[in-house]
RNA sequence: GUGGAUGUAGCUCAGUUGGUUAGAGCGCCGGAUUGUGGUUCCGGAGGUCGCCGGUUCAAGCCCGGUCUUCCACCCCA
């Protein structure tokens, strides 16, 4: 009984200083998504189960986190053979519950809806290094409309981001119907899905190994033969392009695709500091996007798992019974992000704590006057605190040190009599006495 | 879901072929310094060796199970 309390697999505690950190990371994103007219959003942790499965894959339905139904009702579906024993579900991600709302709520929306969302969602996967049961997403979506400047606006949105948070990515960029046509030049276009996820693998297991588990999935050797120019490509975008028109000259659809991307390219123009890279293998969520398809990745440190991901899904409110809606949208990892930034030591120093002056306590009748003194102080638009008790002064300076405040005001007996403060820069170890008046201008100063 | 590693103090890790009171560094607490932290010196606390069971005269060490973390696959933020 006694045994030391834990939490769940795959889920994890954020002290303080983590969330300090973490929600630098959430700040900053939500600030750009403002910026970019994006409206808030938050659906409840909970949907219906029939909401979410099938809309992930035959994998994503095992991942999903079903929630056991209670009392009377769960001896009866436990009698009935224990098939349905869940009515709920935790959500796995942001987009399905977010299409689930705007079909619900489409008469109140203004159309394209921008919104986004910030809140944790929960997947049945065995962790790993950034890989965990609960973790955040940040997405944004536009629904409601095809354009592809929205691609261009969520390409900037992304370079913005991490312009913020200082860290160098690579944005890859692909587009679903580049990968039909790769699949109908090969001869075998209901094999688009065995294709694509093989030819995903290619950097991370080369091109025959690819080839290799393209034929186990019952491609035939044409077919492979056939899909060989992707191997071959060479440079980036603007070299790629006419050696892709040239082979995939035949699929109209791929033209299509070809030209959406130059699109993108062209119009999002010179980025700020990511990189946007064309990859004819990036194949994420096939079971419902439709056109683009984006991907980050670190350009710094050791995860070499992607960061974000998004793309666009026509008709995902389709299956709530609202045809025609197409959407598109991205999400940011904000743990994996922690994680790098983390690891790269991208944080600003001074996230440890917000409070910036500390009262030192000597006693009751001094406290009371620090007391007068934080309240004008924190008016003044300082985080200040004093300290609660009467304690030696090396704990007092301790605690400062601790929580990295840059400034305390010593106000004992000699300084009471004086009305003054003793005010000492924790850096540089210097202190003056100052005039209680002039507390708040010397420290801003 | 498949296969494989891992777990010793708050943290990072030692611990010999199984053998008496399980160690180090850092951190923490106290003192040198009753109005001064971050440096120095001295002292101290802290462990049912992840958990449960088994083998043995004897288990941190061997065996089984379980949980955690991690790795590969799968998939993905």
């Amino acid at each position: 009984m006694a045994n030391k309390p834990s939490i769940p697999k795959g889920t994890r505690d954020f002290g303080p200083q983590e969330m300090l950190r973490r929600k630098y990371i959430f700040n900053t994103i939500e600030k750009v998504f403002q910026q970019y007219g994006y409206l808030p959003l938050e659906t409840p942790a909970m949907e219906h189960l029939e909401t979410l499965t099938g809309k992930y894959g035959e994998e994503g339905d095992r991942l999903i986190f079903k929630v056991l139904k209670r009392g009377a009702e769960l001896e009866r579906a436990m009698q009935d053979g224990g098939k349905s024993l869940a009515a709920e579900a935790l959500r796995y991600d942001l987009t399905v519950p977010f299409a689930r709302y705007v079909v619900q709520h489409q008469n109140e929306l203004a159309f394209p809806f921008k919104r986004y969302q910030i809140q944790p969602v929960w997947r049945a996967d065995r962790p790993q290094k950034g890989r965990y049961r609960e973790f955040y997403q940040c997405d944004a979506d536009v629904i409601g409309s095809t354009s592809l400047l929205n691609e261009v606006e969520l390409v900037q949105l992304f370079d913005e981001v991490f312009l913020q948070l200082g860290l160098g990515v690579v944005i890859k960029l692909n587009d679903r119907k580049v990968l039909s046509g790769i699949a109908e030049i090969s001869g075998q276009p209901d094999k688009v899905v065995d294709i694509v996820t093989a030819i995903d693998k290619l950097d991370k297991i080369g091109r025959e190994k690819v080839e290799e588990e393209m034929r186990v999935k019952g491609v035939s050797d044409e077919a492979i033969a056939r899909i060989a120019p992707l191997f071959a490509l060479k440079g980036a975008w603007k070299e790629q392009r006419p050696q892709l028109e040239q082979w995939l000259a035949s699929s109209t659809i791929a033209q299509q695709g070809l030209k959406d991307l130059a699109f993108v390219f062209e119009a999002a123009g010179q980025l700020k500091s990511a990189v946007l890279e064309f990859d004819p293998t990036l194949a994420r969520g096939l079971d419902y996007y439709t056109g683009a398809i984006f991907e980050v990745k670190a350009a710094e440190g050791t995860l070499q798992s992607s960061i974000c991901g998004g793309g666009r899904y026509d008709d995902l409110t389709g299956v709530f019974g609202l045809k025609g809606m197409s959407g598109v949208g991205i999400s940011f990892g904000a743990d994996r992000i922690y994680d790098v930034l983390l690891e790269t030591g991208k944080f600003p120093a001074e996230l440890r704590s917000s409070t910036r002056l500390l009262f030192a306590n000597f006693g009751e009748a001094e406290a009371l006057q620090c007391l007068k003194l934080v309240r004008a102080v924190r008016e003044a638009g300082i985080a200040a605190e004093l300290y609660p008790d009467k304690a030696k002064m090396a704990r007092q300076f301790k605690y400062a040190d601790d929580k990295d405040i840059p400034f305390v005001a010593i106000v004992g007996e000699n300084e009471l009599k004086q009305g003054i403060v003793t005010l000492k820069d924790m850096k540089s170890g210097e202190q003056r006495a100052v005039k209680e008046d002039e507390l708040v201008a010397t420290i801003r100063s």
